[in-house]
RNA sequence: GCGGGUGUAGUUCAAUGGUAGAACUCCAGUCUUCCAAACUGGCGGUGCGGGUUCGAUUCCCGUCACCCGCUCCA
């Protein structure tokens, strides 16, 4: 197995490589920390979407989905308390160049003296080098980005772009819930991108200032609200699982009281052994036990009362939100991580060669099946065809005739296709093809009218 | 934002103050008879901008990007 560092080395230079993610805006020189996914990238997200949705909404019946706005104005985000959190004034030290929340310096110095510093920052000396008094001005670090509706930029149109999407859920609460007839325990899933000012982003698709979430806001009980905060820790854990995450790979870890979000009460973060330079573990996903905090704050700021009447005690309560929200590229990147590997296999010449292969849940794979014929021939050619375009009704199939078998069969397994279909000179005689198997390279022979029903039972739930 | 490192073809690497090479990949062709075959041919590069110089990919400055370490981190 490739070492730590190397290995995501190895999915970067893959991806790049194969077209999974390119640097964004790459020919003007890039920008920082922007990814783009390109044709192998975007069916891996869309099959990643697609399992989380059908796992989280369409597979339950106490879940309903929402797709809400990506902008949205000023207000959604004063009583979020987004505008406030996220604005954090900062001040450097000119001696040793290290940045502190000013409001945070001069709390600490009324702590210690029992009184307001005379002069402000200059009477504060660095936590860190002890200099005295160097500090550059305060600048306020806002980790939304801003845009201006309208014609004119003025504050009138001030707008930002949503920095996770569940306030999108929750200011149309009392909308879905009136309008889909369900009642708590019940949840509204959303994917979609969500965009942060972070200061520092990177170790590559990991973080970013515009990504993808997806995330679940479950409306429950006051009371209930701890049991079921268990309960979508152990679901989402096992959705990992059961896509072929190694549950050695995933951990949980409880976040401290200093390290909560404002809203939470507790909050679980799922995490990948993703092996970066830097820390071993990376977060894929938080769940957090948002109390009753988002629903009363917009309860207030709207003046639209988001309770909800329970007719079987006959008394109003404000939900509580379990909110399972979890990084799609993320995940994304961990899929790849866990899915690549370097095996040994047979060649011509009765040795072995490396071969690189993605192991991804057949669910996951951009690529189901490809349709190969032998040689590039005009008896094979046609038939394998007309196969591919049958096949393409139902699963993304692609069609490769150039080159040597052998390579094709290597060039699917770099991108984790689970099934490689082989037309040959025989099929022309017993319409029957050869399946060959991703991981185990064992091959099949199966008929020509039976390969739709064949992929059918080896391609469930893609 | 600070400090350090690195930028040469799609990838992995060479080389040089004087026409930038290779392997693999990719494309076309010949050949094919199930695991990166061979042969022939082809496409393709010094991140970007400036300076020094007769001449810069090489030296210098700036910038952009990536990596590492701080810092930050919902």
């Amino acid at each position: 197995m490739a070492a730590a560092s190397s290995r995501i080395d190895a999915v970067v230079s893959l991806s790049k490589r194969r077209g999974f993610v390119f640097p964004s805006g790459e020919i003007y020189g890039g920008t920082r920390s922007a990814w783009d996914y390109g044709p192998l990238g975007v069916e891996l997200k869309e099959n990643i979407k697609r399992q989380w949705w059908r796992s989280v909404v369409q597979g339950r019946d106490d879940v309903v989905g929402l797709d809400s706005s990506v902008i949205l104005p000023r207000q959604v985000w004063v009583a979020s308390g987004h505008l406030d959190v996220f604005n954090d004034p900062l001040t450097e030290c000119k001696n040793c160049h290290r940045r502190f929340r000013s409001d945070h310096l001069i709390e600490d110095y009324e702590a210690k003296h029992g009184k307001q510093p005379a002069n402000g920052l200059e009477d504060l000396a660095c936590p860190v080098c002890g200099t005295r008094g160097e500090w550059t001005e305060p600048r306020d670090f806002n980790m939304m980005l801003k845009t201006y509706l309208g014609p004119i930029e003025d504050e009138s149109g001030l707008h930002y772009l949503r920095p996770e999407t569940a306030q999108g859920i929750f200011i149309n609460f009392a909308n879905v819930m009136s309008s889909s007839r369900k009642k708590p325990p019940f949840g509204i899933g959303q994917v979609g991108k969500s965009f942060r000012n972070e200061i520092t982003p990177g170790n590559f698709i990991f973080r970013t200032r515009e990504f993808e979430q997806m995330e679940l806001q479950f409306f429950v009980e006051p009371g209930t609200d701890a049991q079921w905060h268990e309960y979508w820790i152990n679901e989402r854990t096992q959705w990992y699982h059961d896509l072929g995450i190694d549950p050695k790979n995933i951990r949980h870890r409880e976040h401290s009281a200093e390290e909560r979000s404002h809203y939470a009460a507790r909050t679980v973060d799922l995490e990948y052994r993703f092996q970066f330079a830097s820390s071993e573990w990376g977060e894929l996903e938080g769940v957090a036990n948002r109390t009753d905090y988002d629903l009363k704050t917009h309860t207030e700021h709207s003046g639209v009362d988001l309770s909800y009447f329970d007719q079987t005690k006959n008394e109003r309560w404000i939900p509580y939100v379990i909110e399972p929200s979890a990084g799609l590229t993320r995940s994304l990147m961990a899929f790849l991580c866990e899915a690549y590997a370097e095996d040994e296999a047979p060649n011509t010449k009765g040795g072995v060669d490396k071969r690189t292969v993605l192991r991804l849940d057949p669910r996951l794979a951009p690529v189901k099946a490809a349709v190969l014929p032998l040689s590039r021939n005009e008896k094979l050619s046609p038939t394998a065809r007309n196969l591919a375009a049958d096949l393409r009704k139902n699963w993304n199939v692609d069609f490769d005739d150039a080159g040597a078998i052998g390579r094709r069969y290597r060039r699917h397994d770099e991108i984790g296709t689970p099934l490689c279909i082989t037309v040959d000179f025989d099929t022309l005689d017993d319409q029957a093809v050869t399946v060959r198997d991703r991981d185990t390279m064992q091959q099949e022979r199966v008929s020509l009218d039976q390969v739709q029903t064949y992929l059918a039972q080896r391609l469930i739930g893609c």
